[in-house]
DNA sequence: GGTCGTCAAGGGGTG
DNA sequence: CACCCCTTGACGACC
């Protein structure tokens, strides 16, 4: 199997951000759209550099920032970012196609579809459909928006009944891209694959969350089940280590990635037949990658194939 | 020019 | 119920 790593938003290696944003009460003192419109011009241009840096470092997939409009989603800012930026998304878009780059996206803390507020719920719609905009401005054939279950009021079971219910009441187009991810305190991934069940949605393995939250369930017995449910398309795992082994600090995100649980866990899964990608979500960013990559040359024989890529 | 509290937004956990 | 925690990088007020 060939195994492909990426990175979230940020290079280390250029001294950049595609996050530039802009306060709300700052936006409020001044009514400053031209000011919005200069930072989404900053973080698109950042963007196309850090695209451009992936490809020249044979980085194959990549997570775009949830940032990259400031204030997209604000209910009280009201603006168009679409049209002034066309030529520039599409751009960027041909850069993605042309190179097979592969690129998602995960909306933070803040979308949580099983609410029981409903204007929270509203809110994450509107926070799910910004999202599908970015992917499809810039012309992402397979999209892909990632989602936590989201909160555990009136319990387990009633809260993932919210979340298929409400689920079930998205437009379509938006059903079609979302996945969702273990994560570290109540959906574990049994609970991930019941909804996906039910929903016939693509699940998306988080390591470090599966760690600090199963039911004692094994990696090995699972992971088919959770492939299996990316159909034709290219599962993806999330890899993190914690910041400390004490409890208080194990669920925080270490800087890089402890290279012996990284091929512990792969060792585990060595009889999967597929093809997969592996998000490192650590601090360090691509430096993280690229330690872990160098790390990997010197205490395995994996096969590598580029700078991100290996055989396994 | 550097430091540090704050940020639109949710929710869990503790006492 | 009040309070603090998570997480996130960046802003921007202030020195």
């Amino acid at each position: 199997m060939i195994i492909r790593l990426g990175y979230v938003a940020i290079s280390m290696a250029l001294n950049n951000t595609t996050s530039s944003t802009m306060k709300y009460t700052n936006f409020i003192k001044n009514s400053n759209y031209d000011k919005l419109l200069e930072i989404i011009k900053n973080n698109l241009d950042v963007l196309e550099e850090v695209l451009k840096y992936n490809i020249k470092n044979n980085i194959h997939f990549y997570r775009l920032t949830s940032k990259l409009i400031p204030l997209a989603t604000h209910k009280d800012v009201d603006y168009d970012y679409i049209t002034p930026f066309l030529d520039k998304y599409n751009f960027i878009g041909n850069i993605i196609n042309e190179n097979f780059l592969r690129v998602d996206i995960h909306p933070d803390q803040f979308a949580v579809l099983n609410s029981v507020n409903k204007e929270v719920v509203k809110n994450t719609i509107n926070i799910l459909k910004y999202h599908y905009t970015i992917l499809n401005l810039l012309k992402i054939k397979d999209k892909i928006i990632i989602l936590h279950v989201g909160g555990n009021n009136f319990g387990k079971e009633k809260s993932i009944t919210r979340f298929i219910n409400n689920f079930n009441n998205l437009p379509e187009y938006l059903k079609n891209c979302i996945a969702i991810e273990n994560d570290d305190k109540i959906f574990n991934i049994i609970d991930c694959l019941y909804i996906s069940k039910k929903l016939n949605i693509p699940i998306v393995l988080d390591y470090h969350h599966y760690l600090c939250n199963n039911d004692g369930e094994l990696i090995e017995n699972v992971i088919v089940d959770v492939f299996s449910t990316w159909k034709n398309k290219t599962p993806k795992i999330h890899f993190s280590s914690p910041k400390s082994k004490l409890k208080c600090e194990f669920r925080s995100h270490h800087d890089y990635i402890d290279v012996d649980v990284f091929i512990d866990f792969l060792k585990k899964i060595r009889f999967i037949d597929t093809n997969f990608d592996i998000m490192i979500e650590a601090k360090a960013k691509d430096d993280a990658l690229f330690r872990l990559v160098r790390q990997l040359k010197y205490k395995t024989n994996y096969i590598f194939i580029d700078d991100s890529s290996f055989i396994l």
